[in-house]
DNA sequence: CGACGCCTTGATAAATGTCAAACGTCGTGG
DNA sequence: CCACGACGTTTGACATTTATCAAGGCGTCG
């Protein structure tokens, strides 16, 4: 169909934890290049709501959150970021989420105004910036999704995502705490440690701590995810 | 701040509705000049999910409804695109909406492939195209945070949000029907009606009939609208 | 006039939130 | 090394919100 690739096609989504050899114009490698590394201790902001949007970022290692706060001071989490994800690509000039560190996390920083100078130059970058963005669009489209859907379902699908970016395998560390999962999910703490025993009392999932889950059965979930 | 503009930095957003004269390169007049308008029928589908996305599209008149279906039935409706929206703007090469007219509308297209080829000319032209896809990526995000409110602050985000695109007034004319507004709320048929009735009783809405609705204490709403 | 689609309203059920208490775990300091 | 305290988690009882099921009304278009 369309074959042009020049600017508003997304190629092959660069996969987020992949690190094989890249073309030499390639926006991961040059986030390698330009940028520096960050630590941020657990919970430490990374950026405000508000504040201009100078840096881009990709985790190394840890994860990151980011959310909004509204006005009567309940929080919802936009999005979690594993390592090999970029993320603070923002609309406009300013970001309009805060970005906090989940765990103890460290962060690869580069200058917003040196990459966009470089997909000036470099059409392949404009593209990978493109692609980037478009993810974004569609990530949030499926979380919009999933907050129609009923707690278990929200799990469900939540735990299977997460595992899929994490490690692929059925045993998984969750970085976040309950809290962090239920602003995410739109549920209450209680809801999700309640559906969580749920789904361990039916042996779809095992606990073996409140930080491990180990998925015991994939086929429930997945119908679940529906 | 970041004063650079080339790729990455959207500009003061072109206002959906507005006919003022544009520049030579402009996004929206281009979609005038290289496009050709077409009727569709109330409920008619202007293209489906999974299609490839060959076109861009704004709509002249009418409304618009962009949606998902989900495994077990249930639709989500993403967006509603009133006159002077551009939609239909996708990630990859392929829709992963379905779009249809919510009433009888008159849409401009305009070949995908032709706005690649002047973007890639016009650098103006793609930075509209970044600040339309970051417009949607912030519509999206204000969709999910609303997704976690009350029924009530559901109903006066939408209301409010609907007066502004649609005339700016306290008077307004629903296009879409309950079931529209309920599946894009994340709400029943039910909770939108008796929700609307509620505000009417407490004088902060008028209903002279279903598909009118008149904002009569806006005070109310945005305080709901938190 | 009749039929169909859309909307409203009521009764009831189910899901989720709220409030409260207790339990675990982990790190710290005595 | 143990005790303590802070924080995160679980569980229970109950309240609230929203969905579901069902019936009837209203308008509009043939």
């Amino acid at each position: 169909m369309t074959t042009q690739r020049s600017v508003l096609v997304a190629g092959p989504a660069p996969k987020a934890c992949s690190h094989g050899p890249r073309s030499r114009h390639d926006l991961f490698a040059s986030v390698e290049l330009m940028g520096a590394t960050m630590p941020f201790a657990r919970n430490a902001e990374i950026y405000g709501e508000g504040e201009p949007a100078e840096y881009l970022y990709r985790v190394v290692s840890g994860a990151v959150r980011t959310y909004r706060i509204l006005a009567d001071g309940r929080r919802q989490i936009g999005a979690f970021y594993l390592p090999g994800d970029i993320f603070g690509l923002e609309a406009g000039d300013e970001h309009h989420s805060s970005a906090e560190a989940v765990t103890h996390s460290t962060i690869r920083l580069v200058r917003r105004n040196a990459l966009i100078a470089l997909a000036t130059r470099e059409p392949e970058i404009a593209r990978q910036l493109w692609t980037l963005i478009a993810g974004e669009l569609e990530r949030m489209q499926d979380h919009a999704v999933m907050l129609i859907k009923s707690a278990p379902e929200r799990i469900a699908t939540f735990l299977l995502e997460l595992a899929r970016r994490l490690s692929a395998a059925d045993s998984l560390e969750l970085p976040m705490t309950r809290h962090d999962i239920a602003d995410y999910l739109g549920l209450t703490i209680e809801t999700v440690s309640r559906t969580l025993a749920q789904l361990e009392g039916e042996a779809t999932i095992a606990l073996p701590s409140a930080r491990r889950v180990v998925l015991r059965n994939r086929g429930a979930l997945n119908r679940l995810n529906a």
